[in-house]
DNA sequence: GTCTATACATCGATAGAC
DNA sequence: GTCTATCGATGTATAGAC
């Protein structure tokens, strides 16, 4: 958990990657800091001092506190892409999909904060850079094609298996937090999903 | 709408009256600046200047900034369920409950920021008071009142119609503020629900 | 009830030395 | 790349006159 990586690709230039891995740091002890005081309430001089710096010193790495938020939006669109990258899913469509719901509620459920960042946008003014939203549209589009799979293709299908996981995965982080009360539901909710299309496949 | 109240009952005493008005006149100007700039961004200056008034002189109406906020969560719910007995359900327990919920889906993407404070809790720090929360609490029990009436009554079936309920508002909310795109479905939604229940009624 | 004045904290960001 | 120093803004809250 909170494994990040600053870039999608490695470098070799030493100067480079000690650079990265500071930026790795930083990310992570800003996540840190969000779960303790929320995600509105980092400040840059306590991510500072976690890491042995004084706060003009964060404006070699992030050109402003919104870049720092970006990065964690990168970050934890990586992370969740990563988890499910781990998974190896077998089995029917459908079980495919039971399987990815229930991942993915228990995603959200281990870190309320960064469910918070990737999926309620929270940070008034704060909008993702086309490069760490392209993380977020990888995980659409991998969505969408196990739901595609599944038979979950017309577009009101898919508004409504949206509505489902979200609502299932905000539960699960609101009032059950760490728990599985919300992810015990997956099997039925995807079965309702696919008994409810109006034409099936 | 904003149409706001700022106590449950009224009274005779014109000093007391005046007072609630006022109160009144700032919880809605707290929402606009709210709408404005996010919920947690209401400044206090800006709220008194809005109405005519200096910053210090709003501590004669509110002991503190969480006490505004615990206005805005009251009020916010006793607008809620103004707008649901306004509403009249007529027909079988099935077409109820999927009026309730289309109405729940429009009231919560007429206003983000509203939904935001009933539905998400976005203000860290801040516990809305027993007083307040007891109109949280009435409005669970209408809507799981209803739900009942059609069926919905184990625990889990209720977990999944909140669910479900809860990830329609959001998606509305976040993806056609406005609109009513996941509204549409709220037909299909409650009748989906109500076959995947394991023993029907 | 409203005001002026102010205390006091915290914040993001910049300038410039080293 | 890191630092000290500091700016300028903003924030909540209180004291005390009127």
């Amino acid at each position: 958990m909170q494994v990040s990586a600053a870039k999608t690709h490695t470098t070799r230039d030493p100067r480079l990657s000690r650079r990265e891995a500071k930026i790795a740091a930083l990310v992570s002890e800003a996540w840190e800091l969000a779960r303790r005081d929320g995600l509105a309430a980092i400040s840059l001089r306590d991510l500072a001092a976690a890491v042995g710096l004084r706060q003009p010193s964060l404006y070699v790495y992030f050109d402003s506190k919104l870049a720092l938020y970006d990065a964690l939006f990168a970050d934890g669109y990586r992370q969740l892409l990563t988890y499910l990258d781990d998974r190896d899913y077998s089995g029917t469509p459908r079980d495919v999909l039971v399987e990815f719901t229930r991942d993915l509620i228990t995603f959200a459920s281990a870190d309320a904060v960064r469910y918070q960042m990737l999926f309620q946008r929270p940070i008034p003014g704060f909008e993702p850079t086309t490069e760490s939203f392209a993380f977020a549209l990888e995980f659409y589009e991998r969505a969408t094609a196990l739901a595609g799979a599944a038979g979950i293709r017309a577009q009101t299908d898919i508004d409504l298996f949206a509505a489902v996981i979200n609502g299932l995965s905000h539960q699960q982080v609101a009032n059950d937090p760490g728990g599985h009360r919300w992810a015990d539901l997956a099997d039925r909710a995807i079965d309702m999903l696919l008994a409810s299309r109006p034409q099936p496949t």
